[in-house]
RNA sequence: GCGAAAGUGGCGGAACUGGUAGACGCCCUGGACUUAGGAUCCAGUGCCGCAAGGCGUGGGGGUUCGACUCCCCCCUUUCGCACCA
């Protein structure tokens, strides 16, 4: 028998696969479609854990589908636009497009190394012209549609590289390049309408009962769908008034004071005159935009000294600038309740504001001055005037139609998802096709003139938007009416790309169009999505809304992409840092006297949390080694066993050895099954033997359970059911005289073929080489999933448990149609129970067929 | 801070609908074998105990004949938070 060498097995049938086209795929009206879709990496540089995860997850589900019978769209591609180009294009002085396509031709070898089942017909990146010239085209569409705007938001400013930064960018405060802090600063920006469908995107959660339910949990809350009303402050001898939003119209009258949000056009004029304020609204600033970052400030406001009046009682509340309000949700100014809002309680103890209780619990009423938190439950109202004595879910109503009668307010429905900006002011990114001329305003760019080429000669050293200092570029004319002109100048979110590819793979050749609509309707919507866990809102959710778009486009029909989704958990391993040298990689780490030290200073490595792997953590582990070393097939066995799919995987290379024995197990077997029964024909029906009867109902168990495990996404019990077939496989061959009996010899050559069978998904290589081994007729791949030969299935004698009170004290090996009063006088009569009935009265037997007897006594 | 999850032997995990806790694999221990191999095979392997037996699924409480599974409170870890992708 030759020995197991994966290297070179998996050379050959990739090769064979690439030679063959054997996953390429056509519409195909005689065959059910299955379009399976794993999220398209971007190209930092090499594949890592996380991919091989994803990819060996979609491979493996992508080709059992093709053994059922499917005709099954498989693609591959790469998000190629991003920020990291950009860096890396700095550091190595280079272009973002070549270091991207140079990544993607290393990676691209890398995933074929793997062995997947990808049409590669169908590969593209998001950053090749074509592609980005169809999107320009569906950005203008959606133009025409009315769901693209401009408006002012908060970007993170850096002051010293006068720079835009992203979030990550922006490290306790400070920009991450330059240490300087970090201000918000207001950018006109552009921003796609998806808050034109977020009550579509909620209400159709319902429909995809395939996803999680923790993803839908998720994006609901995104959505952040809230009923209340909006009515607005009449102010006290000033002009203006201050429209609020607010969910607990039932504590109107427990408002004591409105806050603002620093950017609030009151905060502003406040701020004009009167420098204390403007010092306050300054220091608000401070700091980058993000919630979490928001969120975490220490709580602080500053009294504008204008004040508000109460729309029913015309009291006069102060109104505060505080650095905890949003100008992004609602108005931007809330009216604050501190008797039954958390924040507001704090905001009112430490700003020496009244508290009004206006709602009591059923029980010990509340005392306002003894009031050590705000109460947020349910209760009666108080000290409401006209609405004492309500529960307060009546009172939400009551309030709500009070407002609307006085002609003050209206019940309103609020989200707090808020549009897609979608401007970066970077350049390695798709242009966003518009002019702006002193004289038209800002124009599209006429369809004919599309596409709008990212320039080739671009100097990414320079401060701001390389394509703001791009001049050749930028300076153009206007389309309406000639006269000069500027190109706007912002790139396209990622996300963008992101959001329609999965379309576009359904025929990337179509000329002249975004979209081929036949193919696009025969493919959609996607039947199996997989990708991580973290993608749980951002993308998936843009993605659902720019999909609903293009179907009111009429490019796409259905109304959701993704029918089903998989989200697979993260690869994680522990970080190790120097005080000196940053993150390090485990092979700059060594280890002395117990201590882990840093390779290069000698310092005491601090190990810290086990995350997420990523390069700027350092704590990756390279696939290719394990590739290099095993094969493809130990890795996707050992990514497919360790854990299943949706839960992290704490990376642990001991593990990937007892998938390479397993391997070279199955290897033994099927060679000692060759060679011990040549020419034996699989059994097709019961033995006589008994022991051969249990080994084949064995086989078709397995068969059984490892289509059901495949089908709930259980990947690791599956390869667990194999094994232990396997084993028994092995255990009957080293039992057995040789050569092997006739009926031996077919059950056995059964158990392997099944065996090659089941596992071809998981490791496509070396079962089609022992399949060709054992003579199989063409190529596994496209052989036909196995059925279970029901007489197989039928289990003749069963094991039950017997328990007194709850605890296991006997096991009946009993026959599986034995009737309940049999199996219940059984179960009293067996010694063991006996025993442990001694001195108690019997007071109820719990019989539970198939499974356990328990006898309650005392 | 807000939203969503997870926690089971020394380790990864299994237990599908409330019904045998620890399948399968790793590690480890003892033994066999020797073409000394990335070996292989056999036996053992949750904890305490000689045993009978007792204890045991992050911690505390509850529901139930019966709880890893359901409910309440707490702890820890992870993911996301709109410019990382």
């Amino acid at each position: 028998m030759e020995k197991y060498n994966p290297q070179a097995i998996e050379k050959k049938w990739q090769a064979l696969w690439e030679r063959e086209q054997t996953f390429r795929v056509t519409e195909d009206p005689r065959r059910d479609k299955f379009y399976l879709l794993v999220m398209f990496p971007y190209p930092s540089g090499r594949i890592h854990m996380g991919h091989v995860r994803n990819y060996a997850i979609g491979d493996l589900i992508a080709r059992h589908q093709r053994l059922l019978g499917r005709n099954v769209l498989h693609p591959m591609g790469w998000d190629a636009f991003g920020m990291p180009a950009e860096n890396a294009a700095i550091k190595q002085k280079t272009h973002p497009g070549r270091w991207t396509y140079a990544n993607i031709e290393v990676m691209r070898r890398e995933l074929k190394s793997m062995g997947l089942a990808y049409d590669w017909q169908r590969e593209f990146a998001t950053c090749d012209p074509v592609y980005a010239h169809r999107e320009q085209e569906l950005f203008l569409q959606l133009l025409d549609q009315g769901l693209v705007y401009r408006k002012l938001s908060l970007v993170n400013w850096d002051p010293v590289d006068q720079t835009v930064l992203a979030n990550e960018q922006v490290i306790d405060g400070r920009g991450w390049r330059s240490g300087a802090l970090i201000k918000r600063k207001e950018l006109s920006q552009w921003f796609l309408r998806i808050t034109a469908y977020a009550e579509e995107l909620l209400a159709d959660l319902a429909k995809l009962d395939g996803w999680p339910e923790t993803v839908r949990t998720m994006q609901a809350n995104w959505i952040g769908k809230s009923h209340g009303v909006e009515f607005a402050f009449q102010l006290d001898g000033h002009p203006a008034t201050l429209p609020v939003y607010t969910t607990r119209p039932d504590t109107i009258m427990g408002v004591t004071f409105c806050s603002i949000a620093a950017e609030h056009p009151l905060a502003r004029e406040v701020a004009a005159a009167n420098p204390a304020a403007a010092a306050f609204v300054r220091e608000c600033q401070a700091g980058g935009t993000s919630e979490e970052a928001l969120e975490r400030l220490e709580k602080k406001g500053f009294d504008t000294g204008l004040r508000a009046l109460h729309p029913f009682t015309g009291a006069a509340l102060p109104i505060y600038i505080a650095n905890f309000v949003l100008m992004s949700y609602g108005t931007g100014a809330v009216m604050a309740v501190p008797a039954h809002d958390q924040r507001d309680f704090e905001f009112a103890k430490k700003h020496d504001i009244p508290i009004r209780v206006v709602i009591q619990p059923s029980g010990s009423p509340l005392d306002p001055d003894a009031l050590t938190a705000a109460y947020t439950g349910p209760g009666v109202l108080v000290d409401s005037g006209p609405f004492d004595g309500l529960d307060n879910a009546t009172a939400k109503e009551r309030v709500a139609a009070a407002f609307q009668e006085r002609g003050i307010g209206r019940a309103t429905v609020n989200y707090r998802l808020r549009d897609w900006g979608i401007s970066r002011q970077r350049y390695w990114g798709n242009p966003i096709p518009m002019i702006h001329c002193p004289r038209c305003g800002v124009v599209p760019v006429p369809r004919e003139q599309l596409p709008v080429p990212l320039p080739e000669d671009v100097d990414l050293t320079v401060t701001g938007n390389p394509l703001e200092a791009h001049p050749a570029w930028k300076h153009c004319t206007c389309p309406t009416c000639g006269s000069a002109a500027r190109r706007e100048t912002d790139t396209m979110d990622t996300f963008v790309e992101s959001s329609w590819y999965f379309l576009r793979y359904c025929g990337p050749d179509v000329p002249d169009a975004p979209l081929d609509r036949d193919r696009v309707n025969h493919w959609m919507p996607v039947d199996q999505y997989v990708g991580g866990i973290e993608h749980a809102v951002l993308h998936l959710l843009y993605a659902r809304f720019f999909h609903k778009a293009l179907r009111d486009l009429s490019w796409v029909r259905c109304d959701e992409p993704f029918t089903r989704l998989l989200t697979q958990g993260m690869v994680r391993k522990d970080t190790m840092r120097c005080p000196e040298h940053g993150w390090r990689y485990p092979n700059e780490v060594r280890e002395d006297g117990g201590a882990l030290r840093c390779a290069d200073c000698g310092a005491v490595i601090a190990v810290g949390r086990n995350e997420k792997m990523s390069k700027s953590k350092h704590n990756v582990v390279d696939p290719n080694d394990l590739i290099a070393g095993y094969g493809a097939d130990t890795a996707r066995l050992f990514m497919l066993f360790a854990a299943p799919p949706e839960r992290d995987l704490e990376w642990n290379e001991s593990g990937v050895d007892g998938a390479w024995r397993f391997l070279n197990r199955l290897w033994r077997l099927v060679h000692e099954v060759l060679e011990r029964a040549p020419g034996a024909r699989p059994a097709r029906a019961m033995p006589a033997d008994r022991e051969l009867r249990a080994l084949r109902s064995r086989t078709h168990a397995t068969i059984d359970k490892v289509g059901r495990d495949l089908e709930r996404h259980q990947f690791n019990t599956g390869i667990a059911a194999v094994m232990e077939l396997v084993n028994e496989g092995s255990q009957a061959l080293a039992e057995r005289p040789d050569p092997l009996e006739v009926e031996a010899a077919a059950i056995l050559r059964e158990l392997a073929e099944t065996a090659l069978l089941l596992l071809n998904p998981y490791v496509p290589h070396i079962t089609e080489e022992l399949w060709a081994a054992l003579g199989g007729d063409g190529l596994l791949c496209n052989q036909t999933w196995p059925v279970a030969d029901p007489e197989a299935l039928v289990r003749e004698q069963i094991t039950i448990v017997v328990q007194v009170n709850g605890k296991l004290r006997a096991r009946l090996q009993v026959a599986a149609d034995l009737p309940e009063a049999e199996l219940q006088a059984a179960a009293l009569a067996d010694a063991a129970v006996q025993a442990h009935l001694a001195g108690l009265t019997v007071r109820k037997v719990v019989v539970v067929p198939g499974r356990l007897v328990n006898v309650v006594a005392k």
